[in-house]
DNA sequence: CTGAAAGCGCTTACAG
DNA sequence: CTGAAAGCGCTTACAG
């Protein structure tokens, strides 16, 4: 590759205007812009980005850590993201920490190692004690899950309510007997989910079935099993409210295979409004996230932090959270 | 941050040692190497990445560019990709051509640029003149999609096959009129495919109809789109053979919308094998193309290049296609 | 408007 | 086994 001095040998010029050029600095003769121009298009000249980034101490990359890149929810958070991401021109490195503490420990130390400007957190497996000294290295913000505990400016949405949301609606279904399938402490997400069933059950003055209980799962296999288990169940529910559409898709697959009618033998109530939920049948009644508005909002911030050279300081911004209504409940 | 300055300040020792240290020389003093090591420990030193990279001409990351992440095909693929870049030391970057040939060419300037060892092609949206240039810069490789004047690696799938084995099981069910909606001339790709479903169609002796041949689509909504179409037609066809699973779902759904039967009334058949496939009601019939396998062989492939400094020269590695009966047809 | 010089933080011959 | 020096390719005060 061409470098900055052969482009000056070429031109007669400096280094020092050649960089000028590049980095469309004012005050420099319009005439030799040009001449520069030119000897750049001809040897094929491109800035080597390390020699920048080591020079300028900035990347323009930001980092975005989930934990599972073949969760529909999280392809189309990363699609949203990168949208903005290149409007604003960021490079946007997708970390897939899949599930892994060590993983996002050495997502983490890509803040440290100058690698990215900034990380968005979208999943979260370390506690805020493991994450906070990683501050001082740049911004992080979080954006989907989050602690409370942590010092971060976040984008998230008002899960306790989604849960709440679709509680009440099964229960306005007429149903008694609901099983809950979002886990009920994996994650602060998926607590204050819980805690919204809670609400929602109490206030119907309905028991909860600790039997009725089952650990956030992600995938459609999951999905399955969770049926297998209420099969074989001597009191099943009539209602399930699953942790995520994919959970909810397996569910009824396995349902339909076992003779099961949904929602009139098992209701099924999913979480996301994956495109999933409206091509199986029946439609999957769900709790729609606004993942673009959600996306485009932290990339936004992330840029502005960057630029203004924000300190990292506690901020929340909650996004509403809605009922979807389909065929399965 | 700490440099490796004030490590070697801190030990009283010089920068190249400490540099040895943290890569791995032997010739080390073993004592010195340990002082050295809590030294890092204490001061929470990382190396810059800029600095190194610079220095060692190498990034240890791979590019892949893809047409849509939001394409459960590539997303799974990207997750077969990482999991064997991270395991053999090597960053991944996702870079979502959007079907745009300007990002892929922005896209590509990173190797250029000095920011990725090499970059894997799972997409293609420019010509092989245009990609040529690119690989003076570094290892360029086609995964998925190809281009047979590329003069380049391929790990790829006989889609010519795929094209045959679908359309020969739709007309061994009976079928007569088949559309197909794979598209025929966009890429390389669909026009292989489009052979196969001709070589079946000339076997069986039946006629192909133009006005039964659509375009290549992506997503669900097309297919609805697609459903329509049919539904409008005086002499409508019995089967249809879709681009893609999503395409599939969408016919289907729409089918059903409208009271058709599947596969009664038109039979379905898919490609790509997606989760999705399995799920919705009738289950998709496809042909399940191995994208973890081309993924992983597409990294070590790209792995190996980069370490052994290959030079890129044509080398072509296909995978098998298989039907996966289900009952949409 | 322009250029010489210093320096970003590393690693790699080279010499010992 | 160890260190001084050069240099990877840029950009940014500084001086003019």
């Amino acid at each position: 590759m061409a470098t900055i001095k052969e482009v000056a040998a070429k031109t007669g010029l400096s280094p020092t205007t050649v960089s000028r050029v590049i980095n469309n600095h004012p005050y420099v003769d319009a005439n030799k812009r040009q001449i520069v121009l030119e000897a750049m298009e001809e040897l094929g000249y491109v800035p080597n980005s390390s020699a920048r980034r080591l020079r300028g101490q900035r990347t323009d990359t930001i980092a975005v850590i989930i934990s599972r890149i073949v969760n529909p929810f999280f392809s189309h958070l990363i699609d949203a993201m990168e949208h903005v991401a290149a409007k604003e021109g960021y490079q946007l490195i997708l970390c897939d920490s899949r599930l892994d503490k060590k993983r996002e420990l050495q997502q983490l130390d890509l803040l440290k190692t100058k690698q990215v400007d900034g990380i968005i957190l979208a999943s979260l497996q370390n506690k805020w004690s493991v994450i906070e000294p990683f501050t001082k290295f740049g911004p992080i913000i979080c954006c989907n899950e989050y602690d409370s505990n942590a010092k971060l400016p976040m984008v998230i949405c008002d899960q306790e309510h989604g849960g709440y949301l679709g509680t009440r609606h099964l229960i306005e279904q007429g149903h008694k007997r609901i099983a809950y399938a979002g886990g009920t402490d994996r994650i602060e997400l998926t607590r204050d989910r819980y805690r919204g069933f809670e609400r929602a059950m109490k206030e119907a003055d309905l028991a909860i079935d600790r039997a009725l209980l089952f650990p956030s799962f992600y995938g459609i296999e999951d999905g399955k099993n969770i049926f297998q288990q209420i099969i074989s169940m001597k009191q099943p529910p009539t209602a399930i409210f699953a942790g995520g559409d994919e959970v909810a898709a397996g569910i009824i697959r396995e349902a339909k295979q076992f003779q099961y009618r949904v929602p009139e033998d098992l209701a099924v109530l999913g979480f996301d409004n994956q495109p999933l939920a409206e091509l199986i049948d029946p439609g999957i009644t769900t709790i729609d996230q606004p993942i673009k508005q959600m996306g485009t909002r932290a990339v936004e911030l992330m840029v502005e932090m960057i630029k203004e050279n924000h300190e990292v300081t506690y901020s929340k911004e909650t996004l509403p959270l809605q009922l979807i209504k389909r065929e399965s409940t």
